[in-house]
DNA sequence: AACATTGCGA
């Protein structure tokens, strides 16, 4: 089981156990952890985890503080921290050490929910109860608090942190630095990596990356051509996302032949291309005009194409007229098994609309999924309503309602939406857009 | 136990 699991094969490691019972052979605690780790850490299924520790504490084999511990983690991964604070709150009772292990799951869904308060409490109550929080359930706490957009608590925590018995490492300044971008204050982005520079560290790859990104927004990135030379220049570590950053910036100015000669520099370098460098690549050749270059890249050895791609290809080829020629991609699809997602349908629909196909999108998103998914049916909603074919929109929700499917609010806002764009000028609309709203609230 | 950037639709 351990193998297995070790292999990235989970699954198979709890059926073994079941082999396992089914000859007859009874497993003992150290069997019991691992399937009970295997649930809540590999497979995400706490209520089976749990499960496991019912079960073993009925046969008399009492679970470790681990097992205690990985069920918090399992609990709080799946959202469900009411039951993770359950657990935490057996664990007292039983006397089993909390460790900052075992809070830090509970501190991170606390974070996720932009409850700080509730963070700020768990932590004082780790305080009291003689649990130090180290640097990474201070990382944790920083990240919570540029969630919410919090900077000045940042700076606070920063700041009594020798009080509090941490210190600061490249992983708190990266999450900072990345908060503070994602706000959109990118000069005291700046400011804080001069301030982590002098105190000797340096900033992860990801936390370049994000910075480059946001600053490439701001700056005029044009003349910043030399950016990549300058950051090996300075030590900086540069790896395959930066330079897909870095085309996908000249790609939206519509500078071609620098994402051509960004994509050259990348190849003499031991870094690899990915398949996002490139889907940024063919989506820049398509808009450059250059279709045949990006059927060449898209059929290139190496090249795995995914659902991203095809759906750069689609969306290229039906706004350039050229949708009969996507046969090369469909044939390619079925080889290579991709599975379309709820952005093909979209593309799908938005295309086939505007090539006035309205008939043949209202037929394809009768037939996705288990019948009129959500987000293909509001794309058509907004299309049928921004053409003038609010009868045709009414006739939608009433085969909708008849297929036992609930109309979902992305339609309704697609119809406000569509309606706001039309203008005041059709003033008759007006009483239409009521009529579809009070259809979709079911009172008309 | 922590930080997560790049590609598609409206």
């Amino acid at each position: 089981m351990s193998a297995l699991s070790k292999a990235g094969r989970p699954a198979d490691a709890a059926a073994l156990f079941d082999d396992m019972l089914a000859y007859g052979v009874a497993p003992d605690r150290a069997a019991f952890s691992l399937l009970l780790h295997i649930y809540s850490s590999h497979l995400g299924l706490p209520s089976a985890a749990h499960s496991v520790l019912l079960w073993m504490s009925r046969l008399g084999l009492p679970p470790s503080p681990i097992d205690y511990a990985d069920l918090v983690f399992s609990f709080c991964r799946a959202g469900r921290l009411p039951d993770a604070l359950q657990v935490l709150d057996e664990m007292r009772a039983l006397g089993y050490p909390l460790t900052t292990h075992v809070y830090a799951p509970v501190l991170q869904a606390h974070c996720a929910n932009g409850d700080m308060r509730s963070a700020d409490a768990l932590i004082a109550s780790m305080r009291l109860s003689g649990c130090h929080p180290d640097v990474v359930i201070h990382n944790i706490y920083v990240h919570g608090l540029c969630k919410v957009g919090d900077f000045r608590a940042v700076e606070r925590a920063i700041e009594e942190s020798g009080r509090n018995g941490w210190v600061p490492d490249a992983v708190t300044y990266s999450t900072y630095i990345a908060g503070l971008c994602r706000c959109g204050h990118v000069e005291d982005a700046f400011q804080q990596l001069e301030v982590m520079v002098a105190k000797g560290l340096q900033l992860t790859v990801v936390g370049l990356n994000i910075l480059l990104d946001h600053a490439a927004q701001e700056l005029d990135m044009s003349v910043g051509n030399e950016v990549l030379e300058r950051c090996e220049e300075l030590g900086f570590e540069v790896d395959v996302v930066t330079y897909n950053t870095a085309m996908d910036h000249f790609g939206k100015e519509m500078q071609w032949l620098r994402v051509l000669k960004l994509f050259a520099d990348l190849l003499k370098k031991p870094i690899t291309p990915d398949t996002h460098t490139y889907n940024i690549l063919i989506s820049g050749l398509c808009r450059a005009g250059k279709f045949k270059l990006a059927k060449f890249v898209f059929s290139c050895k190496g090249f795995v194409a995914d659902t991203v791609t095809c759906n750069i290809l689609i969306h290229e080829f039906y706004g350039a007229g050229k949708e009969d020629e996507l046969g090369f991609l469909f044939s390619d699809i079925n080889a290579a098994k991709i599975v379309p997602d709820t952005i093909t349908y979209n593309t799908l629909v938005d295309c086939l609309c505007r090539s006035g196909r309205r008939s043949q999108a209202a037929n394809l998103v009768r037939h996705i999924d288990e019948g009129y998914p959500a987000e293909p049916v509001a794309h058509l909603t907004y299309w049928l309503v921004r053409s003038g074919h609010v009868r045709e929109a009414l006739r939608l929700f009433d085969d909708i309602v008849a297929k036992g499917v609930a109309l979902d609010g992305r339609v309704f806002a697609n119809v406000i939406k569509a309606f706001c764009r039309k203008g005041p000028v059709e003033c008759a609309d007006m009483t239409q857009l009521c009529s579809v709203l009070d259809r979709m609230l079911g009172i008309g």
